[in-house]
DNA sequence: ACATTTTTTTGATCTAGCTCAATTTTCTAA
DNA sequence: TTAGAAAATTGAGCTAGATCAAAAAAATGT
């Protein structure tokens, strides 16, 4: 397991594929067999490269298929009928996107890079192909799909939460999730804006700049600028049990 | 088409399967062949009955499997850790519940029934067997499961939403949903209290019934206690158009 | 390195929707 | 049918977080 972090970092002259991917216990082909693996393998498109600002797949274009970022992370954004952007998640390295276009084969939402991205890409049209010598994929991504649904039974019940709760939750989950991945949960980059993270939690970009900076005076975490470091990670835990 | 009503409220002679259900194109069975539905329908218990307040499974239990209410309603909740209830989502006669359960094989949401309902339940350990000589069966839910998260892209989208359109927009789901089922759209019982339902969206129940009164003020709808009727679906669906 | 743009921070006010409280209506069970 | 309980309505403040505004810091391109 120690070289999870230098496999993250360095990069192997062997092309990386699912197969000896660092990833491989998170990514889609968990809780495929060898040989299933394999199958998989020869489909994904390794290596798409984009850049901060461009979107890995948009609203209404047909289903691309299935994504797992393997550097850099992304927003899932939808849009209402006037316009208004929603960040409905922030994607992290390691983590898949794509269910929004697998019940209609039509994207809900967009995808787009928030820094430099690197990622695997399963097309749509190799998903059915799979699916047939492959019955398992499909248990896998309905998997996923219900582990999604999950999560956001939680946002949803933060969403009702005080926006410091909020604020909090987010951090903590962003570190959770960065740790399960095998990076540091106490120091990481917070690639999103502060406009992006108040939208996704329902709060304006001040009152996210404002309990930040709250949080940042009692010691519970150091910014600076998108660096932030979580000092005390069980009062911030704390804090979300507390009434409010 | 028009033997669809008939048949929903006059019981009929020969025992209801799959088969002949009048919901087999909205139900687990859509998107399944001749054949596989036969499969289905052998696993399927019918006629289950449970009345207003009773659980069909609670959170924290195993996974029970896909439950298709044929009559009557329920609500799907969740529990923060201080035992404050969330309404996640209404079920509507004909709607299927049980993905909370899907990925852990744990409930993660309990369903409770809001009045006397009847409801199809195929069993969980029955959907692994299913899905081996039925593979398009785990394709059918995957699809389900994804629908599913985009209704809740929607709701999130929602949320952000003013207290008044988010009334509004709920009224006109609630419509559709039953539309869609063959029920009148335009005359319905609300099941639920103005409690869960702003609950459900966010807000007070002195909100929803204000909000309630306003729009009955407004000619938009009219509400004899439980009973809604409405009266300028156009009208309504303006409302969620406007600014604020 | 520097100029321009974008993002973040901070302050001051405002308001949608909450809370608390008091009736009224509806439901329920004997 | 009726008493008691639960739910819904209505009114009157109150407050968390929004909005507006302006300065400071950081990012970006040349």
């Amino acid at each position: 397991m120690s070289d999870l972090n230098i496999s993250k970092t360095s990069t192997t002259h062997r092309p990386v594929t699912c197969e000896n991917c660092n990833l491989d216990n998170l990514c889609i082909p968990k809780g495929l067999d060898r040989q299933e693996i394999g199958e998989v393998a020869l489909l994904v498109n390794r290596n798409n490269i984009r850049h901060k600002g461009e979107a890995i797949y948009h609203a209404g274009s047909p289903f691309r298929g299935m994504i797992a970022l393997r550097s850099g992370s992304a927003k899932l954004t939808s849009f209402d009928q006037d316009g208004n952007e929603l960040v409905v998640a922030f994607i992290l390295p390691g983590e898949i996107v794509g269910f929004d276009g697998l019940a209609t084969q039509i994207h809900n939402c967009t995808a787009i890079a928030l820094e430099t991205v690197n990622y695997c890409h399963l097309p749509a049209h190799k998903i059915e192909q799979l699916s047939l010598n492959t019955p398992s994929l499909v248990n896998v991504l309905l998997q996923r799909s219900c582990d999604e649904l999950d999560s956001q039974v939680q946002k949803l019940l933060m969403s009702r939460r005080s926006a410091e709760k909020r604020v909090a939750n987010f951090i903590l989950n962003i570190s959770e999730r960065l740790r399960v991945r095998g990076y540091s949960e106490l120091e990481f980059r917070l690639s999103m804006s502060r406009e992006e993270i108040g939208n996704h939690l329902g709060v304006t970009h001040e009152t996210v700049s404002r309990i930040i900076q709250l949080f940042q005076s009692r010691k519970l975490i150091e910014v600076k600028s998108k660096q932030l470091r979580i000092m005390d990670k069980k009062e911030l835990f704390n804090y979300l049990q507390l009434a409010h």
